[in-house]
DNA sequence: CGGGCTTTTGACGCCGCTCAAAGATAGTGG
DNA sequence: CCACTATCTTTGAGCGGCGTCAAAAGCCCG
């Protein structure tokens, strides 16, 4: 299940080198890093940790996906974010975080182990200011959530999320690439706060006016990106981060 | 309505001194920030900040409390986060913010002039790791947030936001004081992404149980607080951070 | 006492959830 | 290569919780 590269990867030829929690370290920090950072892997659907269980390292996500999620006694479950390459995890000043965290497809991690990784925050002002700076990052994506939680309609809110898709696909417009559709309807529910049924109801609604078409269950293409905006509910800007 | 004070009120006597962003600093670092600071009052119902406006200055709730609300083209409203004493207004490394923030109460800020503020930021580790702690913890709280607006239903967002009032008072037990509503019913739809309706009629609901009394529109006594946390739907141990 | 606000309460309808079943798709072994 | 199965997805029927609209009641301040 959970396999440990031993390939001493070298940070400055890292995919996230310029993103994840090291972007501004400088050489000699990096090279600190360097010393204490092992990778894993986990296949797609594996736990990354549980909710409550010790944190005995903290990471960079490498490549993949992956969910925190919280669930209620009785089953419910909503996800509270969505992981992806550079971003961090872990709770620096708490040792368990109360969500549970996914692989939702295969994904590296850039491992830290947790004491000398904490030492290194307070000694380098680069790292704790890049934390700082990704967590008010998060924190404003949580923000623009809350209004989709709170007061979208299922049809607004699937319009957001394959908009915030297309968006992070970063794809040159003109033409109609198949965007990757990283989660099941399942995990699209518990995302976007409805139920599957309706995920799928409205996707198909959304297909059954040209808005968009599902080559496969996993993949969309965007036939009217101006349509798509309109039932996002968003303002013309889009105030939406993510 | 904005009233200044010039009164050069002492850090080391600050209310909020040992948990706002100013917690860890030294005695040289607190006089950095107090060469700096201006104190800002603002009458309950009054704005602090609009969505998109230039953002001059930084600032620590001294007292008072305030909310940050988002509001969509049609005029549905969310509440994104509710400031208390010592909770920092502004967001480093952007000049604006995205979201309204309105004092709900009479409110005092203690403000910082955005630039030397980052110069200082940049200097002093202890306010970066400071910053990073608070902008965690609210992470935590919007996570938390998060799992109330897309899955609870009407009755346990009403019991989840007293007992968190209830928990915030520090109440000593035995007693049944009378707790303060900070908010309207209005502002608690808002926070609790329901209508002002809604919200009545589940605290009628919870009043005609026996679980709470109102005493006037301000205020609330919890009556049976076992069945207060059983309507929250969260587990025995309780979950909820905010 | 009267006007403007907030809050409560009622009646009704719709959106999204529940329950149920059929249809796709992928993986497995004969 | 084709069943056979497990899983994911779609679609349908029906219902209920919460929103909408409306009006009455309570409260504050002049």
């Amino acid at each position: 299940m959970t396999v440990v590269f031993n390939e001493r990867n070298k940070c400055s030829s890292c995919p996230i080198r310029h993103r994840a929690v090291c972007a501004r370290c400088d050489d000699d920090e990096l090279a600190l890093l360097e010393q204490i950072k092992v990778y894993r892997s986990f296949e797609a659907g594996q736990p990354i940790h549980w909710r409550g269980d010790e944190l005995t390292h903290f990471s960079s996500l490498v490549s993949g996906i992956a969910a925190l999620t919280k669930t209620m006694e009785d089953g419910r479950t909503q996800m509270v974010g969505l992981l992806l390459p550079s971003d961090f995890v872990g709770r620096p000043g708490r040792d368990t975080v109360d969500f549970d965290v996914t692989a939702t497809s295969d994904v590296t991690l850039c491992c830290f182990k947790r004491q000398p990784f904490e030492e290194i925050v307070e000694a380098t002002p680069h790292v704790a200011q890049r934390m700082m700076e990704m967590a008010l990052d998060e924190l404003d994506a949580a923000r623009d959530w809350m209004v989709l939680l709170g007061r979208k309609t299922a049809r607004e809110k699937i319009a957001t999320f394959l908009e915030m898709l297309v968006r992070r696909s970063h794809v040159e417009n003109m033409s109609i690439p198949a965007i990757d559709l990283p989660l099941t309807r399942e995990e699209i529910a518990n995302f976007l706060g409805l139920t599957l049924e309706t995920v799928s109801r409205q996707m198909s609604a959304l297909k059954k006016e040209g808005v968009v078409s599902f080559p496969d269950r996993r993949h969309f293409e965007v036939l009217d990106l101006a349509a798509l905006h309109d039932a996002t509910g968003d303002d013309a800007d889009g105030g939406m981060i993510v």
